[in-house]
DNA sequence: TTGACATGACACCATTTGGTATCATATTTA
DNA sequence: TAAATATGATACCAAATGGTGTCATGTCAA
């Protein structure tokens, strides 16, 4: 599969799988489990799952005849690297990335 | 005009949208300035900064005919929010965000 | 005032997107 | 083995998306 910093951008953008990502944060899920947390069919959620995984902010392991999903925190290293562009002008106007990681590092 | 959280990922998922922010990033521009920078058409990049505007990721200010374009960092906020939730995943197995930041804040 | 300039606002188009229904295939399990 | 289960895969659909061309409007300048 083919892994673009474009699409964790694509990836995100669906309130969908952002919550699909929030969900997998908790556990690892397979796509009868992911779906069973939405009102979508399966296959809604499992193209959602396949525009995760090219994102590449998920993996997907065989199990059987289970495919277990789980969360691929380094996918989103493009979106850090994007956003930390704009660092500058967050510390001379707001601050609002540090405000958030310094509050955190407490 | 509305802004909601979606409107912020969604305003990010366009690579010209991303690529004009860091164009605003730089200076503020016009409709017009911003087009010269495209191949893109006038109604098109007009298309592209109403939908960063819905994302109050831009602020626009009428200056005689003109309408000059400039970042709004601040909208960037419930981005920043979203990622956060993934803090803790990052610093168990990469500390991505962390890694970025504390690199910035030396 | 009049022409040039910057933008707004449509109408239109092809493609993508998010969804469904449906059938095929692989794996368990009774 | 046979039925049940989990998923893959395809065809289809309405709406959204990103783009164009075109015309109207407001503003500046000669």
């Amino acid at each position: 599969m083919i892994h673009q910093p474009q699409s964790a951008f694509r990836a995100l953008s669906d309130p969908t799988r952002r919550d699909i990502l929030r969900l997998l944060a908790t556990q690892d899920m397979t796509i009868a489990e992911v779906t069973d947390q939405f009102d979508i069919t399966r296959p809604a959620v499992k193209k959602h799952l396949t525009i995760l995984q090219e994102g590449n902010l998920i993996q997907v392991q065989a199990k059987g005849r289970e495919r277990v999903n789980s969360l691929n925190p380094e996918g989103m290293a493009p979106v850090l690297d994007w956003l930390e562009y704009f660092n500058t002008f967050w510390d001379d106007r707001l601050g609002t990335l540090k405000t958030i990681i310094e509050k955190d590092l407490k």
